[in-house]
DNA sequence: CATCGATGTTGAG
DNA sequence: TCAACCTCGATGG
């Protein structure tokens, strides 16, 4: 699934694009029709990531709760656009994409030719793991295609929901339960307060430092490939007793996390590496295989010390890492 | 075209 | 600890 800088860019859509507007709710599949009734007509009035957790709030003070889970998907559709923090990096696309430096952005204004010619068309945003725009020509709404389970129209713009692990209903006590089992979100609380309560947790526990980063109890949105990522950067053995740590180091752990996460989040990447020149950052944020330390590179040579990557089992999750730079 | 595996969690045992 | 969830890109034939 999606880490949680993808859960956040995902908010960011609705709060930019449904927020404000009466919304339908249906469920084209027919496993959330209950739910969607629950929520169908209403206004929506908050869009909130926590991790990897998305929490939307109508205006009857009910909340839809989504966790996209392995692979789930939001498919957007419509006069939909791009939140704000990226208007630096906006460029026109009108084909079937990978975003690369730039996040996705879509200027219709520049469909000109498009219009002349009254082709109606419909412009598809899939978010999930990685995100893709399209622009295709089919009206509005489109058609669900395949397992919808549930799908939030406005006037202009629509969302669809697959294959989630979790969408639910939930009244604003039970959004509080959801919230409280989450650990700190260093995107929503950057605040010391929030470290602390991270390092704390960490350097108490006897728990293996590669288990506890995937503990959303922990820390929220850390997944598999952070995971990695983080304990590279940290030259942090996976089996290393959270009590083990250093009060340096825990709180170095935490702050990189921040750091990770603020450019997944503009970037749209899980773009893990640094000290490269603009050109093979570029190059590392459309090529996956170039975007990691440590991350699928098992037997390859570490990018440092050219010992091979090492790949063995952790919390059920295949975790990688380089048995020199994390001894 | 069939099969596999994945950035994750839940609930049964 | 493991199967289930039930999607979809990558891989192999």
């Amino acid at each position: 699934m999606p880490e949680g800088h993808s859960v956040h860019r995902i908010a960011r859509q609705f709060a930019r694009n449904f927020v404000g507007k009466r919304i339908r709710l249906s469920s084209p599949q027919g496993r959330f029709v209950d739910g969607a009734a629950m929520l169908d007509g209403h206004t929506m009035t908050d869009a909130r990531a926590v991790g990897k957790q998305m929490f939307l709030e109508f205006d009857n003070g009910l909340w839809l709760r989504v966790h996209l889970g392995l692979y789930g998907a939001w498919d957007f559709a419509g006069d939909i656009h791009a939140s704000g923090t990226d208007a630096a990096l906006r460029g026109r696309r009108r084909r079937s994409v990978r975003p690369g430096a730039a996040d996705v952005t879509l200027d219709l204004a520049g469909e000109d030719s498009l219009q002349s010619i009254g082709a109606p068309r419909l412009t598809r945003l899939r978010m999930a793991e990685d995100e893709k725009v399209s622009v295709e020509p089919d009206g509005f709404p489109p058609e669900p295609v395949g397992q919808v389970r549930v799908r939030l129209l406005a006037d202009d713009v629509v969302a669809d929901l697959r294959g989630p692990t979790a969408c639910v209903v939930l009244d604003p006590r039970e959004v509080q339960v959801a919230m409280d089992r989450l650990g700190p979100d260093p995107l929503l609380d950057d605040s010391r307060a929030a470290e602390d309560r991270f390092v704390t947790v960490v350097r108490k526990k006897p728990t293996p430092i590669g288990r506890l980063l995937m503990d959303q109890l922990v820390v929220s949105g850390i997944g598999n490939v952070y995971r990695a990522e983080l304990l590279f950067r940290a030259g942090l053995n996976p089996h290393a007793p959270g009590k083990s740590l250093s009060d340096e180091q825990a709180r170095a752990l935490w702050q990189d996390w921040a750091y990770l996460l603020k450019i997944g989040v503009e970037t749209g990447q899980m773009m893990t590496r640094d000290g490269l020149s603009d050109a093979a950052y570029g190059r590392a944020l459309r090529r996956r295989a170039d975007r990691h330390w440590v991350y699928k590179r098992e037997g390859l040579p570490c990018r440092v010390c050219g010992t091979h990557i090492a790949l063995e089992e952790m919390a059920a999750r295949k975790l990688y890492w380089c048995p020199e730079c994390q001894s």
